[in-house]
DNA sequence: GGGGAAGTTTGTGCTAGAACAACCTATTCG
DNA sequence: CGAATAGGTTGTTCTAGCACAAACTTCCCC
């Protein structure tokens, strides 16, 4: 097998600070693996053997309800670890990983955490950081969906997704994944049937343009009007 | 001043593992502190300059948003840390923290944080399990929000807190600090009127038994069916 | 190229629970 | 002690958004 490239990961929060002889132990601990667009990385309450990082696609993470609701928590982009449930102290995964589009990723046991942590200076520093940016993601989710309308939360979300991982078009800002009118309601707690007529009246105020599958947002600052709002603004 | 005994922080997860001259080093390097009832212990945005452990009474930990709705994140009873930003890479602290009753704390100043994890063994390993256990909690509260019905959060709510923080009574389990429908209608993502009509038909019931500021849960198991009720049980 | 399947739109109820108002009761403190 | 205040209850109204149904569109693949 050939060994793959250290520019692959040099460029990577967590590992940047690293020297290349790090980056390339580090390489040769790590396999290599792709799955397909819908395949499952790793499934909640499953033992955490391993951690990943997402070099190419896109991933959602999927919590279950026992009477079968599902909620997104959230999207992983490439460039970012996820199953890092073993740097909480934790034995199991707390949530389902699932490949968007076509994904490449590198993983390792879960036994090689502690190493990195101890062995390579920023790594802790860097993933920690990163644990309490999700669990900052986490509460304002929380606050989210205590307080705010529907329409809010919905124009929130599309925001982020269109900030975190869109590329740019004549149109505007296209989500630059698959994205069903059922995934966004279940990013934001309500249901497709409302998430698809707020898209269609957006649509018809040039805020976004969507189809199957797909949306472009194509006025930022109105969608940004529309996720601000207080809903008392206008008492 | 008088130094602090050894047995009070000795038994506590995160420092149950360490000497007994480990323990003299930390106490001698934190400062005790008493709130009273209603006073903040530190406040959102506020630079993270000091950690606390809450050695005893009851904290609050509050968000608020920008059109002042408050929501209450967790609870803090005696025996946990707080304000642990530090731990995760964050210079401020994430939301407020109040005193529900008197309370008694220990703190030290952020500075030390780094020096804990790595001079005392299991200290990092146990407050990163804390770290992890709020994660989980956040995502099942998020959980909640997107998918239970409000009488099911509003008893799980209450379920949580008798389970966490209550004195035993011959009426049943009392949850011991004061709490009103105001703040269980913060936890739950609510108005206080909902929730006084759920304790009123809960107390007709014989479920609850509840006074200002003050809630008993009478039937623990009853209260759990209305908890872990599928809201399509009866289709 | 045609028949599914998956995704979307839109119409029509309908209800959980928010909003507001009014009143009541316990506590606190000058 | 008595007024002020904080907390609680309950009635009424109203609407955001869920539920269900039915039809439409796009895509895929045999």
């Amino acid at each position: 097998m050939r060994s793959l490239d250290e520019n692959l990961i040099s460029h990577i929060p967590p590992f940047r600070k690293l020297e290349r002889v790090d980056i390339r132990e580090i390489l040769d601990a790590a396999t290599p693996k792709r799955f397909s667009a819908g395949q499952a990385i790793f499934e909640e309450h499953e033992p955490a053997e391993r951690f990943f990082l997402l070099l190419d696609g896109h991933v959602r993470v999927i919590r279950t309800t026992a009477s079968g609701d599902q909620v997104i928590a959230r999207h992983i982009v490439s460039g970012e670890l996820m199953g890092i449930a073993s740097a909480i102290g934790r034995t199991t995964y707390p949530a389902s990983a699932v490949a968007i589009d076509d994904c490449l990723v590198l993983f390792w046991p879960t036994s090689l955490w502690k190493t990195f942590v101890e062995k390579y200076d920023g790594f802790a520093t860097e993933t920690y950081k990163t644990v309490g940016e999700r669990i900052s993601e986490a509460n304002n989710h929380i606050l989210e969906l205590a307080t705010q309308q529907v329409e809010q939360r919905v124009a929130r979300a599309l925001l982020r997704l269109a900030i975190q991982s869109s590329r740019i078009t004549d149109e505007g800002m296209e989500i630059d994944f698959p994205l069903t009118r059922q995934n966004i309601s279940e990013m934001t707690g309500t249901t497709l049937y409302t998430v698809s007529r707020l898209l269609s009246a957006w649509e018809k105020q040039g805020i976004v343009n969507s189809g199957r599958k797909k949306v472009i947002v194509t006025e930022m600052n109105k969608l940004k009007t529309l996720a601000d709002l207080d809903p008392m603004a206008d008492s």
